[in-house]
DNA sequence: AATATTATTGACCGATCGGTCAGAACAATC
DNA sequence: GATTGTTCTGACCGATCGGTCAATAATATT
């Protein structure tokens, strides 16, 4: 096998792998783990039922790739706030960002939701592990904007579940939310509208004077 | 049927189909209907599975039956607030509403979770009906509000929704907040600091001034 | 006591579940 | 062109799915 064939190979192995992938996604986050089935899976990917068992082994392996692909996208985010930082800058560059990672991936987001809701039986160690790790950090730094007299003195475990749930359920009620408001889905206009309302709430909840209005580039 | 039977009758009745809904309701929360299954659910209800049927009819009308008891829980919820309210005693009372109805019905707000991840194909008319009315009858009272001066111009709809997410969390991700927290259940003190919490953000955050704190019994 | 009604449930139905496997189809190496 | 290795997939496996049904048991009505 040359170098070339063994990427020309890969590549293809890597197309199929993503259309498995993507078409496993959207049907785990519809109805989670027990109620997606492979068969429904292999229709989504228009791929014989065999073919998504040769790839990814098993429905239980796929599953967790799935989830561990979902997990890596957010390692990124507030990785490099420290006690010196602006409050207002951090919390509005958080807000925007986990908005737009729930308009990114959407389906994925879905599908850590559904894990959840059946008690995250495959994600119990993650969660009480590297989240906690990552809740706990952060919580100590916002604790000591608090003591600086940067914002008010509330507990930062709720306030990063405040800010999570609030971006998070644009994406996973996002069946509600387009009933409610009778559109397909949220337009470029909802989603600036909501950030700044956010921005605005819970910056000003928090006691946070504001940052000079930027133009941001959100999405 | 004397009237005396009768009653027994129907309350042995009555017993036996709370039992079936007190056991689908768990496992419908936690894996959504299509991952649910018949014999899960008699199992959980300790009672062989075509005891079920005999009951319920089918899993659909179990399921049905199961998502117009959660919505009924609801219909008193703000229903009667006008232009001339106290807006921060009536966002405050929402709140804690939410907060409790989540925590007295957990499994039933999963499952509407669920029902809503899946694409909603049962509340579809629902949420584009009784519940859009609700969310617009509600978003023009609070207008008034802030064209009163009582509160800062928000987007109305992005405060119901806002306080919609933020309480359903704690319910809906119970096993996230578990597993970061390192606590199985959230203590009666949790509650109160994270009532305490959101009311002191949003109201603040809409530029509403808090009524005279009362001592409230939330639980 | 006889009869009618309702409650209960084991056995079974066709369909679908996740997963296996043998062999066809295809491509790379010699 | 023969050989080797990889990709692909229809056919099949036992288990489980939602649902039916006939029988039995229990209870009401007469």
């Amino acid at each position: 096998m040359t170098a070339d064939t063994a990427n020309q190979e890969n590549a293809s192995r890597d197309r199929i792998e993503q259309t498995i992938l993507s078409a496993a996604e959207q049907v785990f986050s519809q109805h989670g783990y027990r109620g997606a089935s492979l068969q429904a899976i292999a229709d989504q990917a228009k791929l014989p039922k065999a073919n998504i068992l040769y790839y990814m082994g098993s429905k239980q392996a796929l599953y967790v790739r799935l989830l561990n692909r979902m997990m890596s996208r957010w390692n990124a985010v507030l990785e490099d706030i420290t006690a010196e930082s602006d409050p207002g800058q951090v919390l509005s560059d958080f807000i925007r960002t986990k908005m737009v990672l729930g308009q990114r991936y959407p389906e994925g987001s879905k599908l850590f939701a559904a894990e959840i809701l059946a008690g995250a039986p495959f994600l119990k160690e993650y969660l009480s592990g590297e989240l906690k790790e990552w809740v706990t950090s952060r919580a100590a730094i916002i604790r000591q904007w608090s003591q600086q007299g940067k914002m008010d003195d509330v507990d930062p475990r709720w306030l990063i579940f405040l800010i999570w749930s609030a971006t998070q359920h644009y994406t996973e009620y996002s069946a509600q939310i387009s009933g409610i408001l009778g559109e397909e889905v949220l337009s470029d206009a909802d989603l600036a509208s909501i950030c700044e309302f956010l921005e605005h709430v819970i910056l000003k909840g928090c006691g946070i004077a504001r940052t000079p209005p930027v133009a941001h580039a959100y999405l």
